[in-house]
RNA sequence: GCGCCCAUAGCUCAGCUGGAUAGAGCAACGGACUUCUAAUCCGUAGGUCGAAGGUUCGAAUCCUUCUGGGCGUGCCA
């Protein structure tokens, strides 16, 4: 049962007799339903009489008499109210809030939410990360967004396929052929081949980006030197007397300024970093032995892509392993999916892919590489470069072909960083242009990460945050967290160690979790380890608390939820808590479909957050055991008992657990 | 240069594709634990929604211009 689809069902034959039955017009001014922004004006307003006041050349409060005139909606809502230019406020009748949720309670798996009318076929494309280097903090965003959505679609009744699009066949694999061809250490792979595989990793890694930096040195050094003369000349150029050049003078100033403090910041870090490692012993002779590496790593790559045995033996020997570190961090984000269809799957379709654009006319050669032309876009898409080798772009193309082929999907969403925009542009223009023009295709954009400091989140040093690292971190607090509470409980700490971690670590992964999606997910947001120390406010912790608080009450009065769902009690909404309650609760449909209609799980967690807020507000004002009255009691039991399963399912939909005992 | 995005309380952010007096969480201040977990609740304070125009009954939301920032921009992904 949705709330609002049911006062829109409601609203709709007074509204076609107005306008007529235009589906279209009919299904904005539906629209204009909502939820009432202050509770005064009662819990759900229809905004629709002043534009059609426009429309019809009629005032808009008269218009709202004829439309209350013809609804019937007397079994849902006391009589509706016009109020200021025209609104319709609706107030909800006790009585019926009462049987909805007697209803729900009947209904513990959906809690009153039905399946779409119309499933559709998704495929989400989500996480895709390079297996050869580790998760970072970038990949947070990807994988929890694409992991809710697929959860949230699926509960909402479509059909998903969750596929991660691994990075298995590119250069991280060249370096890796190449570390493991002069830095092996055979033991340490014999003992340990996934550190060891890392270890090759970073070592060939460090060795190249010693030379690029090396290489590039002199010419950052000469940028800041010119950079710092700029400045050294506008500083000196006297006041023209003109206010408005003065002004853009001084701009001028101050951008250049924070552009060379900005480089020269990263140079000193560099130059720090180039020391450490030169102080290594062996550092010179290294760099003097592998001048080439670059080259070299490249060649290894080329050689893998070419077929050659020697390097196939090896990117079989590797890949088990680097992705077996990485399915470890997907277990303990409890992600999980359909497909891991990776690179690597679609290496051998490629060409075909380019023969076919280049036979359709879609592509042609320009400097020596093929390319697509789209109306629209002032670069091309290009698809094969001038060595041969195919791009990004090629194997997004052939992975739409299969999915297709494979799923007939009636959409596919790619969970993917906002920075990409321009390439999935292309590349969804260019798939309708193959033929596959039927199909939604979706970039679920999302924004960076930041750090405090309103950058990329990094390291103090300038390195990229590892995500393990973050988890740790946030587990650690989450525990340090529940021990202070379990120690301030009146009666004494209720929670040995081994619960207290298990605690921390739904509480830590849900915290992370929860962050990341409760944010609006299009814009940038800074990543502050403080706040995930918190654990209060908006959080997930503090959904889950609610979630205990409630299961301490069931434990505490031996309550069994069967006895309040086998339909011998009755609901009860006397108090203006229980009425806000209810209300909450009877919206838990509303908020999965908003969710499916932009794909924003932040309106999920805004939900949950609104929920747990209505419980607490209820919890502080109305005793639950010690009701005054059995019926009353009874009644606020089924109250918990459906608040406790919406928070529970709800935050499952997130990807977030709960914890009996907090 | 061109393209996309952003600017809302001291901080971090919502604001549901135009609705009534712009919200929340942190942080600050003041209250509430002999009563189901105080990770909570109640209250106070805090805003020219970057600026200026426009569209209309009505604008944080739509359009134009400007300012300030981020990102992307032919052989990386």
């Amino acid at each position: 049962m949705s709330l609002l689809a049911e006062l829109q069902q409601r609203f709709r034959i007074p509204l076609a007799q107005l306008v007529g039955d235009d589906p279209a017009e009919l299904a904005s001014l539906l629209d204009m339903i909502k939820p009432a922004q202050d509770a005064k004006f009662g819990d759900y307003q229809a905004n629709c009489a002043m534009p059609l006041g426009k429309k019809l050349s009629k005032p808009p409060r008269e218009i709202a008499t004829s439309i209350i005139q013809n609804l019937q909606i007397d079994d849902i809502c006391e009589s509706p109210e016009i109020a200021g230019p025209g609104f319709i406020n609706l107030r909800l009748k006790q009585n019926w809030l009462r049987d909805q949720l007697d209803s729900v309670l009947q209904d513990p798996q959906r809690l009153g939410v039905q399946p779409v009318a119309e499933a559709k076929t998704y495929v989400i494309d989500f996480s895709s990360p390079n297996v050869a280097k580790p998760l970072h903090v970038g990949h947070i965003r990807s994988t929890v967004i694409g992991d809710a959505l697929c959860r949230i679609l699926r509960f909402a009744g479509h059909k998903v396929i969750s596929d991660n699009h691994l990075g298995d066949w590119g250069t991280q694999f060249g370096m890796i052929i190449y570390g493991y061809r002069h830095f092996l250490n055979e033991a340490a792979f014999q003992s340990q081949p996934v550190a060891e595989l890392g270890r090759l990793y970073r070592e060939v890694r460090q060795t190249m980006d010693y030379l690029d930096k090396q290489e590039s040195l002199p010419e950052q050094q000469q940028r800041l030197a010119a950079l710092q003369s700029q400045i050294d000349e506008l500083a000196a150029q006297p006041k023209s007397g003109d206010k408005a050049q003065d002004k853009k003078v001084a701009k001028e100033l101050g951008r250049l300024k924070s552009q060379a403090s900005e480089l020269d910041q990263s140079i000193q870090q560099w130059t720090a970093k180039a020391a450490q490692l030169e102080a290594q012993t062996g550092w010179q002779q290294r760099i003097q032995q592998h001048k080439d590496i670059r080259q070299a790593v490249l060649q290894e790559t080329a050689k893998l892509h070419a077929g050659d045995p020697d390097n196939q033996r090896l990117w079989e020997l590797f890949l088990p392993k680097c992705r077996q570190v990485i399915q470890a961090i997907y277990d303990r984000l409890d992600v999980s999916f359909d497909q891991q269809l990776g690179e690597s799957f679609y290496h051998n379709q490629l060409s075909d892919v380019v023969q076919e654009f280049v036979q359709k006319g879609f592509a042609q050669e320009s400097d020596g590489a093929m390319c697509v032309f789209l109306d629209g876009f002032e670069s091309p898409m290009l698809i094969q470069k001038k060595d041969g080798a195919f791009l990004y772009a090629t194997t997004d193309l052939a992975t739409i072909a299969y999915r297709v082929r494979t799923w007939n999907p009636d959409s596919i969403l790619y969970v993917v960083d906002f920075r990409q925009g321009d390439h999935f542009q292309k590349l969804f223009a260019a798939a309708r242009k193959w033929g596959f023009d039927n199909i939604e295709f979706r970039h679920v954009e999302f924004g960076t990460v930041l750090g405090d400091d309103g950058k990329p989140f990094k390291t103090r040093d300038g390195d990229i945050v590892g995500l393990e690292g973050l988890l740790d971190a946030a587990v650690d607090a989450a525990f340090q967290v529940v021990a202070e509470n379990d120690d301030r409980k009146p009666n004494g700490p209720e929670l040995s160690q081994e619960e207290r971690q298990q605690i921390a670590n739904i509480v830590g992964h849900g915290a992370i979790k929860y962050a990341d999606l409760s944010q609006n997910r299009t814009s940038d947001y800074v990543y502050s380890t403080e706040k995930m120390v918190a654990l209060k406010g908006n959080t997930a912790a503090y959904i889950q608390y609610s979630y205990a608080r409630i299961r301490a009450i069931f434990a505490k009065g031996n309550v069994s939820p069967a006895s309040l769902t086998d339909g011998s009690k009755q609901i009860r909404i006397d108090h203006d808590k229980e009425r806000a309650l209810a209300i909450q609760l009877l919206r838990f449909a509303d908020a999965i479909r908003e969710v499916s209609v932009d794909y924003r799980p932040n309106l999920l967690t805004n939900y949950l957050f609104g929920l747990a807020t209505s419980f607490s507000e209820f919890y502080a004002e109305c005793p639950v055991l010690n009701a005054d009255a059995e019926e009353i009691k009874q009644s606020r039991l089924q109250l918990c008992h459906l608040v406790s399963g919406t928070l529970k399912t709800g935050l499952s939909l997130l990807g977030i657990q709960v914890a009996e005992r907090m």
